[in-house]
DNA sequence: ACAGCTTAATTAATGTCGTCATTAAAGTGG
DNA sequence: CCACTTTAATGACGACATTAATTAAGCTGT
């Protein structure tokens, strides 16, 4: 199973990454704080922290307050130690950001998708010229980037290279990693947008401090990261949560995949506008864009009962998707995000409600059901975290011996 | 999220489990072997397995087939070093195993269970009496007995003392390690009968080799274990994995866990029987227990088209579930077991099949799914794994400072 | 049968790294 | 300015793995 030797290096590896974990993740903390959440000597620690101080990877940050002694020092990450772009690709845009080390943003671009055609060498060039435009910006050398992270909305098939199948874009098997590699020799990181975006409610929202969650998306697809012991948990191949292609109502309605009964067939904002068209008799809900036409609908739902059946009814297809969540995961917390999500806000305590009637009581006491906390943006946030998640885990150290960087 | 402080001492620990660990997973070995496949040095090998060898872990076990060059010696885990228990608690039975560090079988006893009433108190005395009674038969001390793995056909919350809740059995919040810990000293490690047996077909059945992999079991009841890169999870407070519980349709059938359309009540072999005597006009499958009738719907099959059509949804049913579990988890392999499972295992062919229909592609290329190898009996196999598990993860060192026992 | 070759295992020298114990530093309060 | 307290830095020590060099133990062919 652990494949990985263990070497008197590997020591001072895993302790600078522990370090470096606690003070990026908890803020500026003193030697002393970290003596005591690490275990670590006070000798380690400073020994490791002078090595990292020296790097240019931490720095000291004023003094902690004492009442009587030696009052200690505040450490935290240098924010300007290194920057770190992420980018989500979305289904009508491509957002690039720029952040430090702070996961401040320093500089943004967008780039509007043609949804008719999203060739995948259009989203590499934007992608390309998004790195660009930042890093010009921002007057940032692209030196100073620790990598690119990539959030996609399709299944991201991690391999030498990364493959992205998006059925949304109409992608199938698109080597997204060699067409940007084409263009950058920085380092990238390719994942899902569920995946990104689950990364940063886990870091920075309402994922913080749980081992064990599960972040439900629900837009124009549905689908979910999962995060075991704290990380991301992919699969064999890379496709693992997707949740909105799982079978809710056996020989039920046609979903877009193929198959039928899918959660997304029921919850997905267009299968919910289908619905509510049928049920109301065939007239279309008002409004232009699927974003516009739920939000339509909610407000609707004040006066129409046609509108709030639906919407109730939608509470408790969600509320079964989330129980069977639980009930596979046994999770701590269950965060649901993605825009329909969003929207449907106010049915939060129906959806709980559901979820109790159906998963089994013990998990589900164990679980709370909460609502994401960073919004939809968070998927370029979450992505520009890969690049760091790497930083924390190597200690800091370049991969490669150039550590004559400092 | 790493706790563990690294010391010296931990390069040593780690070396040694890896080690061991290869040993014990992949038979004899040399040291030759061990250096490819962990990457340490040759001396390096060579002084753990030397200590390895002086406590008695590891034996030298032949010479290695040579075409000139001096031969390498063969290494195993040392059979007797220690032995471990098994225990297997069913609905009807209680099985208890001894092993030795080969897994071969020492000995058996068996305590047959009134189903009517299940006390946790006789259960808790059949496995001190079939503790006792293997060990006697077998003439093995206590004091090599490494521990004693109980796999229970139920929930089992871990926490300072493991608590289990059975439905089957009657059973809620009962305190099942305080019971038995009150009759034996021997380490306990309680898990979910499914996990246990899940454990097993990992190490020697059908899931060797495998990272992730998902055990599906049907019985009277349904459940999964699920293995997430090699090892068992079981999420927030150890239910994972409860996919019989899972909606498959929704607002269906009602289960006999009070929630609508479980995936139970469709494939559990309560409700197949129930299904087919609807489907038959309310006459009853003929025989006695569920398994006897079971085996009568499958005979049936041949003959009776009804008997075929209820086979048929329930591959239907199966293979739906199946593909949810594809779909959320991605995993290289899901193994079907459980004795309703066992006896259906004709219907393969139609589960893969209706697994393909609902499950998206490319996550369901990846997965291939198998009977089990190991059949029902397992159980108290898997549960013996615990202690070993426990073992080759602490290096083979005792956790307390009795070092001195060799 | 014995040199000559190959592969396996051990020994010796070197270097990394954390711990314990001790000392230096940097505050507060009387 | 001197006790007292808490933080940080040193130095001796021991645990371990690594590389390089030896020794051990078998084959092969003349």
């Amino acid at each position: 199973m652990e494949l990985a030797r263990a070497t008197n290096r590997s020591v001072r590896l895993r302790n600078r990454s522990a370090l470096l974990s606690r003070l990026f993740l908890d803020g500026p903390l003193t030697r002393q704080d970290l003596m005591r959440s690490t275990g670590l000597s006070q000798p380690a620690i400073s020994n490791v922290v002078s090595d990292l101080i020296g790097e240019g990877l931490v720095v000291e940050a004023g003094v902690a307050e004492s009442d009587g002694g030696r009052p200690s020092m505040m450490l935290r990450v240098a924010p300007r130690f290194a920057f770190v772009i992420g980018v989500d690709v979305g289904e009508t845009l491509v957002r690039v950001e720029l952040f430090d080390l702070a996961m401040t943003v320093l500089a943004r671009a967008g780039y509007p998708l043609d949804p008719a055609r999203t060739e995948p060498a259009t989203v590499a060039g934007h992608v390309l010229a998004g790195i660009d435009a930042v890093t010009t910006q921002a007057r940032v050398s692209c030196a100073d980037v620790l990598g690119v992270g990539i959030g996609v909305s399709g299944v991201v098939e991690q391999g030498t290279e990364a493959v992205v199948h998006a059925q949304a874009l109409g992608w199938d098997r698109v080597p997204l990693e060699r067409l940007i590699r084409s263009g950058t020799d920085l380092p990238l990181h390719i994942d899902n947008g569920a995946n990104t975006l689950g990364q940063a409610e886990m870091w920075f929202g309402a994922g913080r401090g749980a081992r064990h969650a599960v972040f439900a998306l629900v837009g124009s697809g549905v689908g979910a990261a999962l995060m075991t012991n704290g990380v991301a948990y992919r699969g064999a191949s890379s496709s693992a949560g997707e949740w909105g292609h799982t079978t809710l109502v056996y020989g039920g309605r046609t979903c877009r995949c193929g198959a039928r009964g899918c959660l997304e067939a029921y919850v997905g904002a267009e299968a919910i506008i289908d619905r509510y068209q049928e049920a109301h008799g065939g007239r279309a809900v008002p409004g232009g864009d699927e974003e516009s036409r739920i939000a339509a609908l909610v407000e609707a739902a004040a006066s129409s009962p046609t509108a709030r059946r639906v919407l109730e009814e939608t509470a408790g297809y969600l509320g079964a998707g989330v129980a069977n969540l639980i009930n596979l995961f046994n999770p701590e917390r269950v965060v649901l995000g993605g825009w329909t999500a969003m929207a449907l806000g106010g049915l939060l305590p129906a959806i709980r409600e559901a979820a109790g009637r159906q998963a089994l009581r013990q998990p589900y006491e164990q679980a709370s059901i909460e609502l994401c906390r960073l919004g939809v943006d968070a998927v370029a946030l979450g992505a520009a975290t890969l690049p760091v998640a790497r930083l924390l885990a190597t200690g800091g150290l370049r991969p490669t011996v150039d550590n004559h960087h400092r």
